[in-house]
RNA sequence: UCCUGAGUAGCUCAGCCGGUUAGAGCAUCUGACUGUUAAUCAGAGGGUCGCUGGUUCGAGCCCAGCCUCAGGAGCCA
């Protein structure tokens, strides 16, 4: 009698009782017969009785296996694909093949009904860009799934990086006054009533009514601020979001997107250059290190995926292999001019296989070109610097002209293959006069940047620094195509809808 | 914004030279089966052929405009 009250009152107890594990925890135990909790959704349910369960915490579902002789067919019915279902029960060995343990169900509990008429993701392969219209749904997927597993642990090696050397991350503002960075087509922000805009006497329209008294926008960079804090702190990183209103439909542009942009007072541009690839690496070899499942899911999807292409244009390594490759090899250093150089005498130029060729210096180098570089000519990361300063934004930090009369600026683009510019940076000019000189020459007017100005007038010191597109950095890690698809809910023309 | 291609069932796609009632696989539903791995087998339901207009006896198919999507280019990170 007694022993069998035990038995009872445990029963009794177990839904409210055991405490709700993570799969990934499940999948840990060793001790079989050890009953467990686990809460997730539904993926598939085989033969009214496997239950493929997913909690967000690992890739790998755990098998449930429910006893479908002894369970209501109405809660049965219930068990649907996306169903949020809470199961506890025994764990066993599996005698399937697939999983090697599995749960073996006493109580099923429907947490949330999830109508099969209607949701919209089967147990099947979805185009990613039907999943892009789901975006709300399209995390429950295996693929989304390891691409913002990736893309949080690239994130937090960002500021593991920093941190681990002594950087300040800065906050700098989202909302700005400057029109004058002259990094693209901004966002206005205003609290004015667009029906009824205050007009001054000339008909333009009355800013010192909105709401920060001037015209404000969303920012392009946080680069300017970057500088000043670097300035004082000597190393500064930012991550945050950032907005260009361009029109731009590419795989590889947002209208909202995150930039990382490290600034160092004392560094030249050697010292840049040195620091961008260090943490690339670094990063990169993060995520191999914490995201294996994943990056071997991605490996595999992408082999999937390579299938299905031309011989000719399949890539030459697989995923993992790509990583390993880049963090085992120096990046290519060279010049603009010894760029120029490479892609005069190369095939494509010579046979004029190029859209646009390469006749003089001066030009700015088409995608084509910079692919030619990465992709066929040096096959491995390239750092292109001292580009012409014609084509160069004003901050940069002017070169001496050299004996053909040619200017350059201590430019650096880091071109990656598949993905292009991930890191554009520079030494910043600190000297006073060479600075405003180009300010007036590319018409970018001094009194709205007075502040920055500032810099170079009281204890200015030679510094760089650079930007990192934080999801191009995800897209090549991820091995995905599309910068849609590893931001949660991309920005870009025609496109907030989620 | 430019170039190219696409838009047909919930999803992926086929649909011949313009010709009768627009098809398949998967999903869903019903039934069978019950150690399955995107289970399997049998059956059923499911369509504003992107939108608007035009040509034609007749348009999913031809023409024009628009919308959306994809890939490439430009802008860039």
């Amino acid at each position: 009698m007694y022993n069998k009250m035990r038995i009872f009152a445990h029963l009794k107890i177990a839904h409210t009782m055991i405490k709700r594990q993570q799969i990934k925890e499940v999948f840990k135990e060793t001790a079989y017969g050890k009953e467990v909790r686990v809460m997730g959704w539904v993926k598939t349910f085989r033969n009214n009785q496997f239950i493929a369960l997913n909690d967000g915490s690992c890739m790998a579902n755990l098998q449930v296996v429910v006893d479908f002789a002894n369970t209501d067919e109405s809660l049965l019915k219930r068990i649907t694909t996306g169903a949020a279902i809470a199961a506890t029960g025994k764990i066993v060995e599996s005698l399937g093949k697939g999983q090697s343990v599995e749960v073996k169900a006493t109580e099923i509990e429907i947490l949330g009904d999830s109508d099969p008429e209607k949701y919209p993701l089967q147990p099947k392969k979805h185009s990613l860009e039907f999943l892009r219209e789901i975006a709300h749904l399209r995390f429950r997927t295996n693929t989304f799934n390891a691409v913002f597993k990736v893309r949080h642990a690239l994130a937090f090696a960002v500021h593991q990086f920093f941190n681990d050397r002594g950087f300040v991350y800065m906050h700098t503002p989202v909302i700005t006054a400057s029109d004058a960075e002259g990094a693209g087509e901004m966002f206005k922000v205003t609290t004015l009533d667009l029906n009824e805009t205050p007009r001054k006497e000339d008909g333009s329209i009355d800013f010192s009514q909105d709401f920060f008294g001037r015209a404000t926008n969303l920012t392009v960079s946080g680069q300017l601020e970057g500088e000043l804090a670097a300035m004082a702190f000597g190393q500064i990183y930012t991550f945050g979001p950032t907005f260009r209103a361009e029109n731009s439909n590419t795989t590889r542009h947002l209208a909202e997107f995150w930039m990382i942009e490290p600034e160092v007072a004392f560094f030249d541009l050697e010292d840049n250059m040195q620091l961008a690839e260090d943490m690339l690496k670094y990063v990169i070899s993060y995520a191999l290190e914490h995201c294996k499942e994943e990056l071997e899911f991605l490996n595999g999807r992408l082999l999937e995926e390579e299938k299905n292409k031309p011989q000719q244009e399949r890539s030459e390594l697989a995923l993992i292999d790509k990583l390993s490759f880049c963090l085992g090899n120096d990046f290519v250093r060279l010049t603009y001019t010894e760029a120029i150089d490479i892609l005069r005498n190369s095939k494509p130029n010579q046979k004029k296989q190029f859209k646009y060729l390469i006749e003089g210096w001066g030009a700015d180098l088409q995608s084509e070109h910079e692919r030619y570089l990465v992709e066929k000519h040096f096959k491995k990361p390239v750092i292109l610097t001292d580009y012409p300063a014609d084509i160069k934004a004003f901050y940069m930090r002017q070169n001496e002209v050299d004996s053909e009369g040619r200017r350059t600026v201590r430019a650096m683009d880091i071109l990656f293959p598949g993905i292009g510019e991930i890191v554009g940076g520079s030494q910043r000019e600190e000297r006073l006069d060479r600075l405003t000189d180009r300010m007036k020459a590319m018409h970018i007017p001094e009194e709205e940047l007075w502040w920055y100005l500032d810099t170079r007038r009281f204890g200015s010191a030679p510094h760089a620094g650079f930007g990192l597109g934080f999801e191009r950095l995800v897209l090549f890690v991820t091995g995905m195509t599309n910068i849609r698809d590893v931001i949660a809910f991309p920005r870009f023309p025609k496109s907030a809808e989620f």
